[in-house]
DNA sequence: ATGCCCCATTAAATGGGA
């Protein structure tokens, strides 16, 4: 079994349904993690995704903002939907899936963006973003014992390498790749020994990024990017992954997100 | 300076994104 993953900050679910489709159809992934989906759980659009063969989906939507949904071609075994913060907000689901190398479970994340200033004392938005990495790094270091295969995708927030912005001299104070968030970072990838399945697959050397702001007059032509969405694999699946890449076509479609899908393949067999 | 755009909510502004 080949088992392919898409994470996809899509901002709004659907307004962008054309596009989503269109991911569907050219890629065809097992699973799609989608965030921002800003769509409360009633007005999910359920049936324009099951005709396309996703008949299994797990939501954690909102009014307005935030919300994460993952769809998947394969029977979901188990769902977690975990709430971060005590903020009532939708950041989180995960599911579980059945492989010939046993279980598979993917968390599917969006990290607050952490507003302007890099400061937890002037902005309480930054001190969210950093109690929200905290408390990602104190579960999975309590998930220790738990043996399934595990995912990690999602719209981060931060862009680690030097590599994954398009200038570290200019965007060291700012916001998604200041020290303090790489190291938070780290302690999150650390806290379950994750491994940065990407990265595995295109070098640090190179440079790398999966959102370019709409405020760009043109984002090609500028390419002034950030890596801000991650794939994650535990140990074990590292070994079975045989390709990563953003699909950075996507971010010209039509109506486009201002984030671009990542796509990672493994080989279950 | 990523930099004047794009979204949802709500009804022409506002908050949030990063």
């Amino acid at each position: 079994m080949d088992l392919s993953v898409i994470t996809w900050n899509i901002n709004s679910v659907r307004l962008r349904m054309p596009i989503v489709e269109q991911l569907l159809e050219e890629y065809a992934p097992d699973v799609l993690c989608l965030q921002e989906t800003k769509c409360p759980n009633g007005q999910f659009p359920f049936s324009a995704i099951k005709k396309l063969g996703y008949e299994h989906i797990v939501i954690n939507g909102q009014a307005g903002y935030h919300g994460v949904a993952t769809i998947s071609r394969h029977p979901i075994e188990a769902e977690e939907v975990r709430e971060f913060c005590n903020k009532g907000d939708s950041r989180h689901a995960a599911i579980t899936i059945a492989s010939p190398s046993g279980p598979v479970t993917i968390h599917n994340f969006y990290v607050p963006a952490g507003g302007d200033v890099p400061d937890p004392e002037a902005n309480e938005k930054f001190a969210h973003k950093i109690d929200f990495l905290n408390e990602m790094s104190q579960w999975f270091e309590a998930e220790k014992n738990n043996k399934n295969k595990m995912i990690l995708v999602g719209d981060l927030n931060i862009a680690p390498l030097e590599t994954d912005v398009w200038s570290h001299k200019k965007l060291v104070n700012v916001v998604s790749h200041t020290a303090v968030e790489i190291d938070l970072l780290d302690q999150v990838q650390r806290s379950h020994d994750w491994i940065d399945v990407v990265r595995q697959h295109i070098p640090g050397e190179q440079q790398l990024y999966s959102w370019w702001s709409y405020r760009a007059r043109d984002w090609l032509a500028a390419d002034k990017g950030r890596r801000l969405d991650h794939i994650w694999v535990t140990p074990a699946l590292g070994e079975k992954s045989h390709h990563a890449e953003v699909i950075k076509d996507a971010r010209g479609w039509e109506r486009p997100s201002d984030h671009a899908p990542v796509i990672a393949r493994f080989d279950l067999s």
